[in-house]
DNA sequence: TATACCAATCTTGTATACAAATAGACGACG
DNA sequence: CGTCGTCTATTTGTATACAAGATTGGTATA
């Protein structure tokens, strides 16, 4: 078990650093060469993922990377902000250990930002809630929260959204001191704002998105290699190629 | 996976009929003759299993129904209620066919109870909770009450909580009559007082449990067939035998 | 008689072999 | 020139073989 958890682990850290994109596929075989074990791991860990709804798989296609609907989305983060502000709620008050690994938590994310890694800082604003979770009590939901925070990062990456570091740092600081202070009402508050304004942010397609959205992944740029791969169609300048490509919203 | 995705359903669903009891051991090769599969696909059920907190293993020893510690049963509690009636707050209204759906799994529970089916009338009454969350509209959270209410009936077994089938059936009732009454506090209130009253049920053992649990297990009554086979010690009578059953706390 | 050691058996952990199905390419035909 | 069909190669799904560890029962010894 422990070297499949290694991987499903890697994967959803992967996927909060915001290294793995929605939908991206994760070959049995290119992961056990990656991992230097065999596909039984792989495929141990895969389905571990699968459970946890950070995976999909598809039978006798492939295991992807879950894109969240938009009702999955919309699920996730109402679970979201029932399962953080109930928490908080339910909660007496913080004792120093806790409060003091908070602040602990916060000040990496402050350092992560600095520093522009954003892999890392993606992770820690990410994380900053299952450790929120951990510190009132309940490993449990820190668990389920982590799996409901992947997705809702994956929907964030599918829908394009734009992650504002230092404003979530600020709402972060808030509410731990909030919770420092005892004023458990006000963290309550401050959560549910944050996640309220995070979601809003949104840019979800308002209807029959799936089509439309099944023919921008189809439209998207392939791999450069492959492309070069193929004879250029008579006719077809290069500018016109560079100009189809950008249209079809591939990095430049 | 639909073959694996049958055995760990079938799971799922003796434990909350409170057909398998928690610490059960799950034997590989036993599960595979039992779904006449190979252990790939046993062990592809028990790491979805094990992935929920429904299953526990143990490296080279085995697999396990999972046996709730005190820790996990107030955490797998304070996440219920935290889900359920923070579900219940975020609602605005529920819909007629919501309604009727809930009014019909009532029913089915009163049946149950009426026909004393116990297995079906356990399995029924924490259904019940997955799918009010259903009908109150997430079915990413009624998936995640699945496994929590997984975990708190192993707990009650553990436990030694007894059923009250029909306070229950009683309870869930006035739930749905609030929400079909639009009184969503009240719904809110009741859920909680639901939950909060089977928790306070539960005689958990103070301190240092586990020792004296593990031994209480070590002395249950073996399967019938297995005692027979067994030549009775010199000196021993029929009568010492049975004083010794009935105080490991067995069924007589 | 009790304890400690040893061997046999059973169970799990991992890799691999093989079957089945899908996707992609190539070629034929309208 | 476009479309359809077939064939090939790659990838997944499942079973099984083999290795490693653990438990159990027996035996020998103090």
């Amino acid at each position: 078990m422990t070297r499949s958890a290694e991987i499903s682990t890697r994967i959803v850290q992967a996927v909060l650093a915001r290294q793995i994109e929605p939908g991206s596929r994760l070959g049995e075989q290119q992961l056990a060469d990656l991992f230097d074990c065999s596909r039984t791991i792989v495929r141990e860990a895969l389905t571990n993922l699968a459970a946890r709804g950070i995976v999909t798989v598809s039978a006798r296609r492939g295991w992807f990377v879950a894109e969240p609907s938009r009702d999955d989305t919309r699920e996730a983060f109402e679970a979201r902000l029932v399962i953080e502000t109930g928490l908080i709620r339910s909660t007496r008050s913080v004792d120093k250990a806790a409060v003091k690994r908070l602040r602990a938590h916060i000040d990496q994310q402050k350092n992560a930002i600095k520093s522009d890694d954003i892999a890392l800082r993606s992770f820690l604003l990410g994380d900053f809630h299952v450790c929120l979770a951990e510190c009132l009590g309940n490993g449990t939901l820190a668990e389920i929260l982590r799996d409901l925070t992947a997705r809702t990062t994956l929907a964030a990456r599918r829908y394009q959204t734009l992650e504002d570091a230092t404003r979530s740092h600020e709402e972060h600081t808030e509410v731990v001191e909030a919770l420092a202070a005892g004023n458990i009402a006000a963290a309550e508050r401050l959560v549910s704002g944050h996640l309220s304004t995070w979601q809003d942010k949104l840019h979800i397609p308002a209807e029959d998105s799936d089509a439309v959205d099944r023919l921008r992944r189809a439209l998207k740029p392939m791999p450069v290699e492959a492309r070069n791969l193929h004879t250029r169609p008579l006719g077809q300048t290069d500018q016109k190629r560079q100009r189809l490509r950008s249209r079809s919203g591939g990095a430049s």
